[in-house]
DNA sequence: AAACCAATGCAATAAAGTTGCACCTAACTA
DNA sequence: TAGTTAGGTGCAACTTTATTGCATTGGTTT
């Protein structure tokens, strides 16, 4: 059985907004588009190239705002920027959602793993985890063929 | 047991330049033993306004120096700016030397976890990895008290 | 001592992230 | 329905972080 790269949702974006308590605007809608077709994390820089009609800050607000209302999570890969991806259904962004990310610096993109559970990880006394940022970095399946 | 949050090298740092084959130069010595002495992760901008008497682009090119010598690695904790660490005896910056990183998300500082040694992960099919990014995020021993 | 090469400092620039403000639109209220 | 309000959006400016070009320095080699 293949291993899953990315999750789906089994609510529509409109329930969505709902569930998460966001009003629906025009790019909402059209960000929330575009990461969803792409079922990859991406960046600012990428997102605002192919949604040219759209305003940078606009697109950042609204990431911005999904962040806050657990529709995306970040990621920071290395890159040099920031990567935006789709939470996964019951993903409240705490330490019991966690997955692995996987970036390819050949084709510099950012997949999740989401078969690949981050194992709970026993702190040294005195620390509290809330959230964590788990990026494996190498070669992907497309790019070492 | 206490867990052990950074480690040392049984090194001096004359050794370790030898060992990484790498001249020992003034900037180098300072930067170095200012790692050293921090045992954390940190930014250019915090090690900058220390070593104030340095300028910023030679401090962010032998930091840069130490990254390709695999004397320093680097930390994206989210942040906004990247951190580094000197590696650990042993050290090759490849995913069997990997540990996870603790961001506080309150003083800024972040630990090196090394009694964390990060699971062996099983990837999909065609993804090779060859560093990564583990980053844990929350509250510190000291900001937790 | 002259030549060479790497390291350093200064300054400029690039890239990423962020904010202030005015305008617009859609929802609410009288 | 008209007036009011709040949040969303676009534009432009700006901050912060990362990076590079170039001239100078300083140590090593010949």
């Amino acid at each position: 059985m293949e291993k899953q790269i990315y999750g789906f949702y089994n609510y529509s974006m409109t329930d969505i907004f709902k569930i998460k308590e966001l009003a629906s605007t025009p790019v909402r809608v059209l960000v929330y588009e575009y990461l969803n077709e792409h079922q990859k994390a991406l960046s600012l820089k990428y997102i605002e190239s192919d949604l040219y009609d759209l305003d940078r800050s606009s697109i950042f607000r609204t990431l911005k705002t999904f962040v806050d209302h657990k529709i995306v999570h970040t990621i920071h890969d290395g890159s040099g920027s920031v990567k935006y991806a789709l939470c996964q259904e019951g993903c409240n962004c705490d330490p019991s959602d966690l997955h692995f990310h996987f970036y390819c610096t050949t084709c510099e993109a950012t997949y999740c793993l989401l078969d690949l559970p981050v194992p709970s990880v026993s702190l040294p006394t005195g620390f509290v985890i809330s959230q964590a940022n788990m990026v494996l970095s190498g070669l992907c399946n497309n790019c070492n063929s």
